[in-house]
DNA sequence: TGATGCGCACGTT
DNA sequence: AACGTGCGCATCA
């Protein structure tokens, strides 16, 4: 995790750059902290990367450069509905829903987030692997985006839609399909159904909570897989939160679930459809998106479409959602209940941030949570030990702490 | 010369 | 209409 100090000085550089109307970029950023602190523009570049990683930091592609943001104060524009959330487990729940809270809702994570991010690439780290490939190559699903793959050539590049082509990404997003071998940084198009990439990570995955919302939820693979983002897009243009993956998390390990029909899910029990980080979104979307969430096997998605009216689809899709996800849950709760006990510091804040509370996340950080605390924290001690807002703190209690709790010792029992 | 302020255009909601 | 973003230019130190 980046040093708190230097948290400070990037999230003051960044929220200086942004209001004085001036693109947030590496560049300018590393040369505010020189100029204020006098720190080595490499040594910010690195805390920075951290920073990315941890989601306090979002790097994002906007306008065909890279833009940083402060992932607490990514604002949401829409609120998304709350019933949307009702049907989804309370894992899922955890998950997304908070994202929602106001400020999270700037988390980069939660969808709205990344709605609002519209244009913004996600950026993942200098490269960004593509999850829509991984669809594809799922199979191997580890390895391919992760490392690097691919420059991102039109990550970047792609972005030149600075030229504010409305939406520069859309090409390269669009179907995932059409492009094979692309760039990193794939956004997904608002075509492409979240659903189906599937993520390599884990469910546990603090990181996991954003990106699947997106549509094009990528694969955010938290450290272990390198630099996987999430990435979303959104359809219109071309947004891509990027989220880091954080070298660190144990939850990395991924799962993918593959369904017999041959439908991958993500494994994250934590959304299938929420986010975001980017993202980075916000976990959850506009009740529109939600059916994007699913992925059905082009063949049975036309089933649905012809038989049935878009609310019968829409409840069809959760339905089979909700299958997926007890299956998923199951794979998570044993990571969960393998990692949990092993989460440093960085990655409870990490988890809190992923889950649309960046700015609460560094109280975590503040009074040294790991996993091991976090599993013996009671309701008093988030919503009065923390000094945190009481709002934010009833919901990463009754969302995270609890569920995680909850989700740990009923292993441990079902162990006994 | 570099930092800062801000009008304005653009895109999204 | 409101809002976020950032380019481009003017001004300041």
């Amino acid at each position: 995790m980046s040093e708190p100090m230097y948290r400070d000085w990037i999230l003051d550089t960044i929220d200086s750059l942004r209001s004085r109307k001036a693109r947030p970029d590496l560049e300018r950023i590393c040369r505010m902290v020189r100029r204020r602190h006098g720190s080595a523009p490499e040594q910010t570049s690195e805390e920075l990367e951290k920073l990315i990683q941890e989601q306090t930091v979002l790097k994002v592609n906007y306008k065909g450069s890279i833009s940083y943001r402060n992932a607490a104060k990514v604002v949401r524009r829409s609120r998304k509905k709350d019933d949307h959330t009702t049907k989804r487990t309370a894992v899922e729940e955890a998950n997304h829903s908070d994202l929602s809270n106001g400020d999270s809702a700037l988390g980069p994570i939660d969808q709205d987030e990344t709605e609002h991010l519209e244009n913004e690439v996600p950026v993942s780290m200098e490269t960004d692997s593509t999850m829509e490939e991984e669809e594809e190559e799922q199979e191997g699903a580890d390895e391919d985006g992760h490392e690097g793959s691919s420059p991102s050539p039109e990550g970047e590049d792609a972005v030149q839609g600075g030229s504010g082509a409305a939406h520069p990404y859309s090409a390269p997003c669009s179907p995932s399909g059409s492009r094979p071998g692309h760039s990193p940084v794939s956004d997904c198009p608002s075509t492409c159904k979240t659903s189906r990439r599937s993520s390599p990570l884990s469910p546990s995955s603090p990181l996991a909570l954003r990106q699947n919302d997106c549509v094009c939820d990528s694969a955010f693979c938290p450290a272990d897989h390198g630099p996987s983002g999430m990435q979303r897009n959104t359809g219109s243009g071309a947004l891509k939160t990027i989220v880091q993956p954080s070298g660190t998390c144990p939850w990395v390990q991924k799962s993918l679930v593959k369904r017999e029909d041959g439908v991958r899910m993500e494994e994250s029990g934590l959304a299938s459809d929420q986010l975001v980080p980017d993202c980075v979104d916000e976990t959850m979307k506009g009740p529109d998106r939600r059916p994007k969430t699913l992925s059905f096997p082009s063949d049975d998605c036309a089933k649905y479409k012809k038989g049935m009216d878009v609310a019968s689809y829409v409840m069809a899709q959760d339905d089979v959602k909700n299958d997926v996800k007890n299956r998923e849950i199951s794979v998570k709760k044993e990571t969960l209940r393998q990692n949990l006990m092993l989460w440093s510091v960085a990655d409870v804040a990490t988890y809190i941030s992923a889950a649309g509370f960046p700015e609460q996340a560094g109280a975590f950080r503040t009074q040294e949570i790991d996993g091991k605390s976090l599993l013996l924290m009671q309701r008093s001690d988030v919503l009065t030990g923390l000094s945190i807002r009481l709002g934010p703190a009833l919901k990463i209690y009754e969302r995270h702490v609890k569920v995680l709790q909850r989700t740990h010792f009923l292993d441990e029992e079902d162990d006994l």
